[in-house]
DNA sequence: ATGATATAGTTTGATATCGAACTTATTGGA
DNA sequence: TCCAATAAGTTCGATATCAAACTATATCAT
């Protein structure tokens, strides 16, 4: 059975709908993908805060990670004790906020986060022969465009 | 050895990285928006169940669904007896093959669906106003592409 | 026909997610 | 100063996810 009567056509929300199942596979495929490679119990999520350490810089507090992340911080406060759990992470009082903590990386989460990433090249390259690079990083910015309007809308 | 032709110059593992990153937020937001207009327990997998057994056909069997949605097909007995208890779907024995099952869209559940959409369009024509739909429209089938490479590559 | 193998679905158990209540610390106003 | 309101993080409880083992049925080779 077909759509309602016809609305104007790009204000379908079949079009919307049919965009986030797309980005939801992907995300499961991707997911996936990752999780085979890392060892032991550790899963992306792990994974991303490490390199978000590393990529923004060690220090940050529970709550900013949790931002960043879009996720609540109580999930935070699982995801960081098992980092802390496998000593890849230090989590040590904010200096000026007794409420708040701070997280540092330490050696161990340093060289397991390079070890991870070794392992996971293989397959980025293997996918990199299939998948379209330009494309991608033509696709990227754009992703990160819609995921600030959902962000906004989010607290609006 | 294989030959050591130059390789192009985005073959940076970083650029994939990025790319899942933004795919993953989305899919964060997306969900809980999607999950806040929905009732009860009812969640994102549950609807997207409904929505698929309309759009394609109902009595589907939960392997083809767990196919259609790349999740374990144990993830699936469970969201499909969420559906069940309901009383959104009835899950009918196989008519050839005594092994497997057939899920059926009851009354309830496509009254349900219903609703459920016209709860959410709110939501997305407000977010129309922001997004810019043909650029959605131009993403979607890049997504699917990429999605299928995905989806092939793991298989193999 | 018959036993071996493969397939559909469920169960189990272990872990992840996350809203809500709670604890502790900070801030701001009188 | 004091206390009410706010904020950071944890705990708790309920649910979701999913690999592995299991049950029941089908298919295939001999």
């Amino acid at each position: 059975m077909p759509d309602e009567d016809a609305p104007p056509a790009e204000l379908n929300p079949g079009t919307v709908f049919e965009f986030f199942n797309e980005i939801g596979i992907i995300q499961q495929l991707s997911r996936a993908m990752f999780e085979a490679r890392l060892p032991d119990g550790m899963i992306v999520q792990h994974f991303s805060v490490l390199n978000h350490l590393i990529r923004v810089a060690d220090g940050r507090t529970p709550l900013e990670l949790s931002r960043a992340f879009q996720v609540p911080k109580a999930s935070l406060t699982n995801t960081l004790s098992g980092l802390e759990k496998r000593g890849f992470i230090e989590m040590r009082r904010h200096p000026t906020d007794g409420r708040s903590k701070q997280v540092w990386l330490t050696e161990e989460g340093r060289a397991f986060r390079e070890e991870a990433i070794r392992l996971l090249v293989p397959d980025i390259m293997a996918l990199s022969d299939k998948l379209n690079i330009d494309q991608l990083t033509r696709l990227t910015p754009q992703l990160a465009e819609i995921r600030k309007i959902l962000d906004d809308n989010r607290s609006a």
